[in-house]
Formats: structure tokens, sequence, C-alpha cells
DNA sequence: TGAACATATGAACAGTTATTCATATGTTGA
DNA sequence: TCAACATATGAATAACTGTTCATATGTTCA
């Protein structure tokens, strides 16, 4: 042990060996901070609800809030959360604007999702 | 319009059969909410690299700590949170107790991610 | 049995975040 | 151009969350 740092455990010196093995193998700092900010994006029962509602078809501000029994506001303020980390995309028609799935990544993500909890 | 709840916009009239079929296609309440609570276990970046560390190999708390430069008690109450959410389990090894990935769902989830941030 | 080690946990603090409210921006039709 | 509608957004607030610090629990070995 002799000159060993006094804050570190034994398995600094008994497991080197797979401290080494995990850091090799770790994806850079900047992809593990983005994969975190997706998953906190789904990581939202407003967002979750969002995304189903536009599982199957493209839905407007007005018609996401009275579905989702919630105000305008909060409705736009998650949409663009949700656009921000390209899930989903938007068009103009008209007044309104239509929101939907960007790609089949949101759904594929929450079938997985659903997998876990429901099993 | 006439008797029409002031509050709401037109679209309520207008597509009523959107709201009807968003309604119809949203799970229940308490999936919904699940299923948030699973995503926001991976929305962290400390998790995810403990996630990460594991994808490979069974590993101890410690060699956890030293490997991601963290403080013990901090890996603890993550390794917690992901054991409550059985994303993780753990074994005793003498003094030491080993943490490995529950079942592959963690690894399809994670790889899902990963193709939406890295594409 | 007791000392050393490995891990878990409660409380406190700082930072983050979702909603609300008020209001701004942008579009349509008369 | 102006009124009505649809959406976006900034500020403020309340609730939540990750880390730290101190300490408790549980294991091994002499």
């Amino acid at each position: 042990m002799a000159i060993q740092d006094v804050e570190h455990c034994d398995c600094v010196e008994v497991h080197k060996n797979k401290v080494d093995q995990v850091l090799a193998q770790m994806p850079e700092e900047d992809v593990l901070y983005d994969l975190a900010e997706l998953f906190k994006v789904f990581g939202d029962s407003t967002r979750i609800r969002i995304l189903f509602a536009l599982y199957g078809a493209d839905i407007c501000v007005c018609d996401l809030a009275e579905s989702l029994n919630m105000t305008q506001s909060a409705v736009s303020h998650q949409l663009k959360i949700l656009k921000q980390s390209r899930l989903v995309s938007n068009r103009r028609e008209g007044k309104q604007i239509y929101y939907f799935l960007t790609d089949d990544h949101v759904r594929r993500i929450i079938a997985q999702g659903m997998e876990h909890v429901t099993e």
C-alpha cells in the first residue's frame, strides 16, 4: 500500500485493469452529455404524452393542448424543447402550426422503453 | 361557435375527431408515468457513464468511483436509483459489491439513443 | 472481538426545470 | 389596415434533483 493515495480504497490497486478497461471503452464526454440530454427530454410525462399524441398523426398546437388538457403556453414551451432535440418538426398551415415526429427514432426509443416498463 | 367555451380556440370544434383519436390511443396514466420515470433515469450523464461502465463487465462500487472520478457516496446514490429502476442488479463478493446490467434492455435503449445522437 | 475496509444513507445545499401569467409575434379575412 | 385567431416567449415561482458531508451498516481477518 505504501505511497498509495489515502483517499482511495484498495480497489485502485487490485482492479486497476478493470478501471483501465472502463475508461478505454467509454464514449467521448460530449457524446455522453448529448445522450443524457436526449433521454432527459423523454424523461417528463408531459413530453411523453405529446410524443404519444404525435405517434399516429400530425397535430396542431391547439389540438394538442385540448387533447392533453394543458394550457397552450405549456404545450408550446415543451414543443420547443422537443424541437430543439430534433424529435419533432413542424410546418405551418394557415394560422395553425402542425407538429409531427421527425423520424422513427422516437418511436423506436419509446418502444424500447415500453418493453422495459410493461414487462 | 355560439355557446362555445370562450377559453378554447376554434380547433376544439374543427378537429374534434383528432382529439378523440389522440385520447383513444394514449396509454394509461401510470404507464406514461413509469415510462417518463424510466427515461429520467437515463437522463443524467453520471448515470449514463455508470451504465456504460457496466456495459462490458461487472464492477464494484469502488472501481466505479475510481473509474468515473467520483466520490463513493455519489456513485452509491446513483446506483440506488439505477437499481430501483431495475436497470442494474448487484451481488456481494466478500467485502465488495458488484453491480451489473440486469438485462439487455439497457443496452438496447442506449443503442437507440446513440443512433439519434450520433447521426 | 475489534480494527480496517467497502458500501449505504440521511440531511442540507445549489442548480435545474415545468408551469403560469402576461404579452409579443405572426397569419387570415373582411 | 384592422380585428380575431394561433402560436411563441420572457420572467417568476415552486418543485425536483445531484452532490457533498457526516455517519451508519455490514464484511473480513487477525
